[in-house]
DNA sequence: CTAGGGTTAG
């Protein structure tokens, strides 16, 4: 084999190279091992008598184990110290996705030349590692022997994760006079653009002696990321006078902007002047051509550009599932969901966000049919029936496919499948399911892909098993928000509050950026554990800091947090001072705060404020008329009944569910038709004189009917957590701990009673509601009956 | 052997 290597000039490599992966390690490790045992010294060092072209190799591996062999070759043939050679490895590397690899090479060239830094500084930029890439170049800036060059700059630029760091940067910039660099001088303004300074990006854009389409397209897109579509689209007519033609990376700025200010006219003008300059192969150009004419509803359009499309990438799936999820149309969405699956294109969380509503949107078309039905199971008034049910179907509906599939076996699971199956395994509480199904992730190596992982990350936390969320969270990659925001939530709806704190600042150190997601779970986790000051602290830093503009679910949580620590006060003075609308949400979050706190007067304002937001939430409502049926105002409460019921809006059913052996039980209240309901309603009779012994008085403020006494006690008794407790007590061997999940939040007087049965019958009960966990044990609820 | 500016949600 070697023989052979000698004879063959280079261009020869080139049908070699055409071959699979394997084919390449075969011939090389064949090589080798040749190499090896005719010459274990490498005595007869004369490496030039073959010919290995590691150039053209190095460009054309596509396989980790190929490039290590690669690298093992390298060091027989005696070029360990081949610095060209190990940089492009660094490379290499990183491109297939080991950075470990990657810098243990870099720190094995023992004469580092500027070529090899800035191969690693980027390599850490590629894969979001840019505190690593910060460490980097800092190192670099020290060393007297290497001198930066302009490819230095343009990578660390993108890793400034603030306003200080790029400050610094640019003072660098200065002091090697690179600022005039087309290339330097478009990561400038596009690092001040990130952070908000417009105005200087601006000023770097102006000074430029030569400009280039990047730079006026850094400009453009600045002045976009910034709101500010006038000055953009200024920028661009100079751009025009000055004849700087657009090019692909233009126009893909420029379509959001027609698609966002409503230019139907100039949308397709954009369209035009693509297909007149022939930018259409361009993916980027074509997906936000999709997005574009989703956006006009002109959804003809945008199928005509996806099926002109010959490359199509994971955003253009998105965008045309998001295409039709928007229009209304969810069956073709979902179609294109399966067809993306089909030619084997991994879903991402932007994807799972469409099918979220895609099937959102199928189940309510399915539960209004089943709404009938529900009347006649169901005593609740009139009024009080499903939607809203959404979710619950979503769930079961996931879940059933998910066994057709396992029955079936026809087709092979994938990531898009376990993304989907999961979540709908968490929102059931169905812990064992969920572990079954991490059991066939391993087994599949999927476990470690960050989606996945993330998905069985909420699955533990919201099953109530921190610590196994803890331990997966450590094991998967931690470069994105996406599994930091996942664990930061299991945390605040545990009540651990500082501990989401902490994580937060870790995911700082890592250099990690934090959106919008993560400020909501952290300040909800605050929230929770009552943590004002930090929630304060946060609401702050999201500001400043990272210049995210608080949405109306952050000031749900300023607001919520206030309110249920007792500032009243504090809180109606956020909500009145909001730079954005308040909604229905952030009225009720205060009136049930109100609610708490007992303060009359807000809440009539806050309630009033409430209805004459146009709500479609019809938990609002149930909360205002409970109000009215706690005081015994029960016209108020019909009323506002009535009310929900001309907008068309109506109760969801509460259901608990429990899980004994590998059945989940779903119970409603009132629930009759249970096989073991005699046995449960007597158990429940039995618990509920031994829990009187004890001290327990039933809360009626709790019911809200207007019936005689006797019977509230009987609704107290039937409501579904109860249900659902009890059926676990009788079920599962005793002082085995039982896991409820309820769809709503716990009732007061269930939370009350549920400290009781944990004494009793001295069980630990972990109850899950819709906004967090209750730890009961030994009489005493771990939320201190905070909530 | 190493660099910039771009498309998706709520």
């Amino acid at each position: 084999m070697l023989s052979l290597l000698k004879c063959l000039p280079p261009r020869n490599f080139k049908p070699i190279l055409q071959l699979q992966q394997p084919c390449i390690y075969h011939f090389f490790s064949s090589s080798l091992q040749h190499k090896i045992s005719h010459d274990p010294d490498n005595k007869n060092n004369k490496n030039n008598n073959v010919v290995v072209d590691f150039n053209l190799v190095f460009r054309s591996c596509t396989n980790i184990n190929v490039a290590k062999q690669l690298h093992a070759l390298l060091l027989v043939l005696g070029k360990a110290q081949d610095v060209v050679l190990l940089t492009q490895l660094v490379t290499l590397y990183a491109t297939l996705g080991d950075l470990s690899l990657s810098s243990t090479t870099f720190k094995h060239i023992q004469r580092k030349n500027i070529f090899s830094w800035n191969s690693m500084v980027s390599a850490y930029v590629r894969r979001g590692r840019y505190r690593d890439s910060m460490d980097c170049v800092t190192e670099l800036l020290s060393l007297s022997g290497v001198r930066p060059d302009f490819y230095t700059f343009p990578p660390v630029l993108k890793a400034c994760l603030s306003l200080a760091d790029g400050e610094k940067m640019h003072c660098w910039v200065l002091k090697m006079g690179f600022e005039h660099d087309v290339y330097v001088a478009a990561s400038l303004i596009h690092l001040y653009s990130r952070f908000g300074a417009v105005e200087v990006a601006h000023k770097v854009f102006v000074d430029m002696p030569v400009r280039d389409v990047g730079s006026w397209n850094a400009m453009i897109s600045g002045f976009c990321q910034n709101g500010n579509v006038a000055e953009a689209l200024r920028v661009l007519d100079r751009m025009k006078t000055e004849e700087v033609k657009m090019d692909t990376v233009t126009v893909s700025s420029m379509l959001p902007i027609c698609a966002q200010s409503n230019d139907v006219v100039g949308g397709v003008l954009v369209h035009l002047y693509v297909i007149k300059h022939g930018l259409e192969s361009d993916v980027f150009v074509s997906n936000a051509l999709i997005n574009m004419y989703s956006k006009f509803g002109r959804l003809q359009d945008a199928q005509r550009v996806f099926d002109g499309m010959e490359v199509r990438d994971l955003v253009s799936w998105n965008s045309i599932i998001a295409a039709y999820e928007q229009n209304d149309d969810p069956v073709t969405a979902l179609g294109f969901f399966k067809e993306m699956l089909f030619v084997g294109m991994r879903p991402d969380l932007l994807t799972v966000v469409s099918l979220a509503s895609i099937f959102g949107q199928l189940s309510d078309r399915r539960i209004g049919r089943a709404v009938h039905g529900f009347v006649v199971r169901c005593r609740w008034l009139e009024v009080d029936i499903v939607i809203g049910y959404a979710q619950n179907g979503l769930a079961s509906e996931a879940i059933d496919a998910y066994n057709m599939m396992e029955e079936g076996r026809t087709i092979v699971p994938n990531q898009g499948t376990w993304v989907s199956i999961l979540p709908a395994y968490s929102h059931v509480g169905a812990l064992q399911q969920g572990m079954k199904i991490h059991g066939r992730l391993i087994k599949n190596c999927l476990f470690l892909d960050v989606f996945v992982a993330t998905c069985l990350i909420d699955m533990y936390g919201k099953c109530g098993r921190l610590e196994d969320a803890m331990s997966l969270f450590y094991e998967i990659p931690q470069e994105t928000s996406v599994p930091w925001n996942a664990i930061i939530s299991s945390l605040g709806i545990h009540g651990h509050g500082e501990k989401a704190l902490q994580l937060f600042k870790d995911m700082r150190a890592d250099g990690v950026k934090a959106d919008h997601i993560t400020f909501v779970s952290l300040l909800s986790a605050c929230s929770h554990s009552g943590l004002v000051d930090e929630a304060q602290w946060c609401f702050d830093t999201m500001q400043k800091e990272y210049r995210i503009k608080p949405n109306l679910k952050h000031y749900g949580c300023m607001v919520d947090l206030f309110g249920r620590a007792g500032y009243l006060e504090k809180a109606y003075n956020l909500v009145s001072n909001m730079p954005i609308q308040a909604d229905a949400s952030i009225w009720g979050t205060l009136l049930a705060a109100c609610r708490i706190h007992g303060n009359a007067e807000l809440g009539t304002f806050a309630s009033d404020r409430l209805l004459e937001v146009d709500s479609e939430n019809v938990g609002y409502y149930v909360l205002l008329s409970n109000i009215y049926a706690n005081v015994g105002k029960w016209e108020g409460a019909v009323k506002v009944r009535s009310l929900a019921r001309d907008r068309g809006l109506r109760k969801t059913p509460g259901w608990s569910s429990v899980v004994v052996g590998s059945v989940v039980e779903v119970f409603y209240a009132g629930n009759q038709s249970h096989p073991q309901c005699a046995e449960i309603y007597e158990e429940l009779r039995v618990l509920n004189a031994k829990m009187k012994s004890l001290g327990y008085v039933p809360d009626y403020s709790f019911v809200l009917q207007d019936v005689e006494e006797d019977e509230k006690e009987e609704i107290l008794t039937s409501h579904s957590e109860r249900l659902a407790i009890v059926f676990g007590i009788i079920s599962t061997p005793p002082k085995s701990p039982i896991r409820i999940f309820k769809n709503l939040r716990v009732c007061g007087d269930c939370h009350n009673a549920t400290k009781y049965i944990s004494k009793i019958t001295e069980r630990e009960i972990i109850v899950r509601d819709s906004n967090r966990f209750h730890h009961f044990k030994d009489g005493i609820c771990s939320c201190g009956d905070y909530w």
